[in-house]
RNA sequence: GCCAGUGUGGCUCAACGGUAGAGCAACUGAUUUGUAAUCUGUGGGUUGCGGGUUCGAUUCCUGUCACUGGCUCCA
C-alpha cells in the first residue's frame, strides 16, 4: 500500500505496518523525526496499524502543520501542570493558535502571570518524564464517568454528535477529551514558554461565563523560541503607537476622549498625501468627489435603520432650535458612515440608466462609539477617515465595476508591496433582501474574483445583513495580515430611501448599490503602513524627505537655499541648524527615517556639489544638487 | 462591555510604609563641529484622580479614570 511522505512522493509499505513501521521504512532520521501519522484524515498513534489502503503521511518536524501538533499538545502538559498544582480547576478547550497555544480553565481565583514560574516548573518536569500521549476511543458512558468532576467537558461531551467516536487522550495522570493530533510523548517538546493570560469567553459567547485563558508558545528546538521571542521584540519596536510618538504623527489626549487621535504636522503630511494620491487615481477611474456633512438630522438615521441597530454605538446629541422660553429640541447624529449622504445626493435628481454607473467618492471622517476596550492607537479608533465610495448601477453592470474595484485595490496595495488575499462573506442568517438577489450578488462577487484570477475564501453567513461582501487581507512586511479593502453589496439602502432610475424602456427600476473602501480607515492604513515600513514611509509619502544638515552656523544660509530649491521641486525639507556636531545631526535625523540627508560644509559650497546620505545605505558620496532635486521631483505627486 | 495587569516630571525607568531619584528631552553657557547622539549648569513631579488604614502612604486597602494584553464586537 502506499505513503505519502512529507515531500509529497509515494512510497509502497507492507501491510499489517505500523505507523512507527513506516516511519522507519523511510530511514532512520525520518523515523526519528516522525511525530505522528495521519490516516484519511484522522489521526493516530504510532503503534497504530495502517488499515490496508490507506494513505499515510509521516509527519516530521519539518512539516507544515507539526508546530500546531506541538504547540496543541504542550497545550495538554499545559492543563496538566494546572490540574496538579490547582486541584478542582475545570478545563476547557486547549488549542493551537498561530503562533502557540492556550488553554482555557475555570479557577476559584484567576491565575496572573507571577504563577507562570511555577506552572513552567512543573511543565517542564512533566516534559521530563517523555510519557506518551495514548489515544482512546472510549463509549459514551465511559468519557461521562472519565470527566464527571469536568463540567466543561461534559457540556462538550453533550454536545457531539450522537453518532460521534469519542476519543479521549490520556497523558500521565491526565485526561482530555480531544482527537488530537499530538506529538508522541511529551520529551519532544524542546522549548515552551507561557505567555500571557487573559479572560476569554466560554465558547467565545459573551453572555457566558468567563474563563481564564494561558497563552503560551512551544517549538521543537530552544533556538526557535529565541528567535521567536526576538522577533516579537522587533515587531514591538514597529509599534505604530510607539513609532507614532518618535515620529511625531499623532497624539492622544485623555482629555479629548478614548480613541480620539491628534494629528501632528507631520501625520497631517502624510495623510494628505496618501489622500491627494488616490483622489488622483479615483478622478482617472470615473469617481466623482463629494461632500456630505457630519451631523444628520435623527430622520436621517431612523430612515437609513441605523437609528435602530446602532444607536448606542453613535453620537447622538439634542440641539434647542427655539428659545430658553420655548425650548424646541431637535436630535441629531454624527455620521458612523458616509452612506447616508451619497444616497441623499444620487436622491437630488431623477435618474437615466444612461447615468449609471455613478461613482460618489469621498473622504468622510465618521465617528463610532467603540467599545472602550476596543480601541487600539491608530488602528482602531472612535473617529476615522474613510475613502469611502458608493457605486449605483444596474444588475447588469454590477460584475464590471466590483472587477474594477478589484482592480484598484490591486493597484494601491501592490504600491506598499503588500501580498493580499480576499474572502467573500454569504448570507447570514438575520438578513434582508429576495433569495435572487443574494444569489446574484454573491455570484457576481465570486465571478469578479475568478475574473480578476483572485482566490478567496467563502466566509459562510458572515456577510452583512443588507448585502455580501469581499474583504481583502493584506500581509504586511513581518507576516501579520490586516483588514483592510471591502466592496459590500447593498440591498437596504436603495430599499430605504426608494432609490430609482429609468430604463430604456421608461419603466421604474431599482439601482444596485456597491459600498466600497480600499484603504479602510485612512488613520488606520496609516498605522499598518507604519507597522509595515517599521516607520521608514516610502520616499513618496515620508513627511520629511531631506534634512539638509549644514556643517556650522556660517552653512546655514546655504542650507536654506538649498532647501529652497528642493522645496520649489515640490520636496519636504527641514534644515538642521541647530548648534550640534554632524554625528548628533546625522543620528537624529536617521531616527526621524528621513530618506534623505544632506550635509553641506565648505567642501560641498566651494565645489557646488552635495554630500548624501541615505537612511537605509549610508554615505551615498558627492551628488551634484540636480540630482537629488530630480530624484524629489520624481517623487512628488 | 467583560477578564487580568499597569499608572512616578515631555519620554524611558528607579525607589516600594519614613520628607521622590537617574538618563534622554527642555532651558543656560562653552564648543563651530564631516556621517547614529560633546561638555557645563539650571529648571521641572501635591507619584492618574477620590476615599480609607496608619504617627506617617508613591508604597497597603477601596472606588474611579486611563493605558496595556486578551475576549466579545467592528455597520
Amino acid at each position: 500500500m502506499n505513503i505519502t511522505l512529507p515531500d509529497g512522493s509515494i512510497k509502497q509499505v507492507e501491510q499489517g505496518a505500523t505507523i512507527a513501521d513506516v516511519a522507519a521504512s523511510i530511514g532512520a532520521g525520518l523515523a526519528k523525526a516522525a511525530i505522528g501519522g495521519k490516516i484519511n484524515c484522522a489521526y493516530a498513534d504510532l503503534d497504530t496499524v495502517v488499515p490496508e489502503g490507506a494513505t499515510v503521511e509521516i509527519i516530521t518536524q519539518k512539516s507544515p502543520d507539526a508546530r500546531q501538533i506541538l504547540c496543541h499538545s504542550c497545550a495538554h502538559v499545559l492543563a496538566e501542570a494546572v490540574q496538579i498544582l490547582y486541584p478542582g480547576v475545570q478545563i476547557g478547550y486547549g488549542p493551537a493558535t498561530e503562533d502557540g497555544f492556550y488553554y482555557d480553565f475555570a479557577l476559584p481565583s484567576p491565575l496572573s502571570t507571577e504563577d507562570f514560574p511555577a506552572i513552567e516548573a512543573k511543565m517542564a518536569e512533566i516534559i521530563a518524564k517523555d510519557e506518551p500521549f495514548v489515544r482512546e476511543v472510549v463509549s459514551r458512558e465511559e468519557a461521562a464517568g472519565l470527566f464527571i468532576n469536568q463540567r466543561l467537558k461534559v457540556e462538550h461531551l453533550h454536545e457531539l454528535d450522537s453518532d460521534a467516536e469519542i476519543i479521549v487522550r490520556r497523558h500521565g495522570d491526565f485526561i482530555d477529551l480531544c482527537n488530537g493530533p499530538h506529538i508522541p510523548s511529551a520529551g519532544l517538546i524542546g522549548a515552551f514558554k507561557l505567555m500571557k493570560v487573559a479572560g476569554a469567553y466560554w465558547k467565545g459567547d459573551a453572555s457566558r461565563e468567563q474563563l481564564t485563558r494561558v497563552y503560551g508558545t512551544a517549538f521543537f528546538k530552544k533556538k526557535d523560541l529565541d528567535e521567536y521571542l526576538h522577533n516579537l521584540e522587533e515587531a514591538e519596536k514597529r509599534d505604530h503607537r510607539k513609532l507614532g510618538r518618535e515620529l511625531g504623527i499623532y497624539t492622544m489626549d485623555p482629555m479629548a476622549g478614548v480613541g480620539l487621535p491628534l494629528y501632528l504636522p507631520k501625520g497631517a503630511r502624510i495623510i494628505r498625501t496618501l489622500q491627494e494620491w488616490l483622489r488622483r487615481d479615483l478622478y482617472a477611474r470615473g469617481y466623482e468627489e463629494v461632500i456630505t456633512p457630519h451631523i444628520y438630522n435623527a430622520e436621517v438615521w431612523k430612515t437609513s435603520g441605523h437609528y435602530g441597530y446602532y444607536h448606542d454605538n453613535m453620537y447622538f446629541f439634542n440641539i434647542n432650535e427655539g428659545d430658553a422660553d420655548n425650548p424646541r429640541y431637535s436630535e441629531y447624529g454624527v455620521k458612523p458612515m458616509n452612506c447616508p449622504g451619497h444616497v441623499m445626493l444620487y436622491k437630488n435628481d431623477l435618474h437615466s440608466y444612461r447615468d449609471l454607473p455613478l461613482r460618489y467618492f469621498e473622504f468622510g471622517t465618521v465617528y463610532r462609539h467603540e467599545m472602550s476596550g476596543v480601541v487600539h492607537g491608530l488602528l482602531r479608533a472612535r473617529g476615522f477617515t474613510q475613502d469611502d465610495a458608493h457605486v449605483f448601477c444596474t444588475r447588469e453592470q454590477l460584475v464590471d465595476e466590483v472587477l474594477a474595484i478589484l482592480d484598484l485595490v490591486d493597484h494601491i496595495m501592490s504600491t506598499f508591496g503588500f501580498e493580499y488575499s480576499a474572502e467573500i462573506s454569504t448570507r447570514p442568517e438575520k438578513s434582508i433582501g429576495t433569495d435572487d438577489m443574494w444569489e446574484h450578488a454573491t455570484n457576481v462577487l465570486k465571478d469578479a474574483c475568478a475574473r480578476h484570477g483572485l482566490a478567496y475564501d467563502i466566509n459562510e453567513g458572515d456577510g452583512a445583513f443588507y448585502g455580501p461582501k469581499i474583504d481583502i487581507k493584506v500581509k504586511d512586511a513581518i507576516g501579520r495580515t490586516w483588514q483592510c479593502s471591502t466592496v459590500q453589496v447593498d440591498f437596504n439602502l436603495p430599499e430605504r430611501f426608494g432609490l430609482t432610475y429609468r430604463t430604456e424602456d421608461n419603466t421604474e427600476e431599482r439601482p444596485w448599490m456597491l459600498h466600497r473602501a480600499i484603504f479602510g480607515s485612512i488613520e488606520r492604513f496609516l498605522g499598518i503602513l507604519i507597522e509595515h515600513y517599521a516607520g521608514a514611509l516610502p520616499l513618496w509619502l515620508a513627511p520629511v524627505q531631506v534634512a539638509v544638515l549644514p556643517l556650522a552656523d556660517r552653512h546655514n544660509d546655504a542650507a536654506e537655499e538649498l532647501a529652497a530649491t528642493l522645496r520649489a521641486a515640490g520636496g519636504r525639507v527641514d534644515v538642521y541648524a541647530q548648534n550640534e556636531p554632524m554625528r548628533v545631526k546625522i543620528a537624529k535625523a536617521q531616527s526621524q527615517r528621513i530618506p534623505y540627508m544632506v550635509v553641506l560644509g565648505d567642501k560641498e559650497i566651494e565645489n557646488g556639489t552635495i554630500s548624501v546620505r541615505s537612511r537605509h545605505e549610508g554615505d551615498q558620496g558627492s551628488w551634484p544638487v540636480e540630482k537629488l532635486v530630480e530624484i524629489i521631483a520624481d517623487a512628488a505627486l
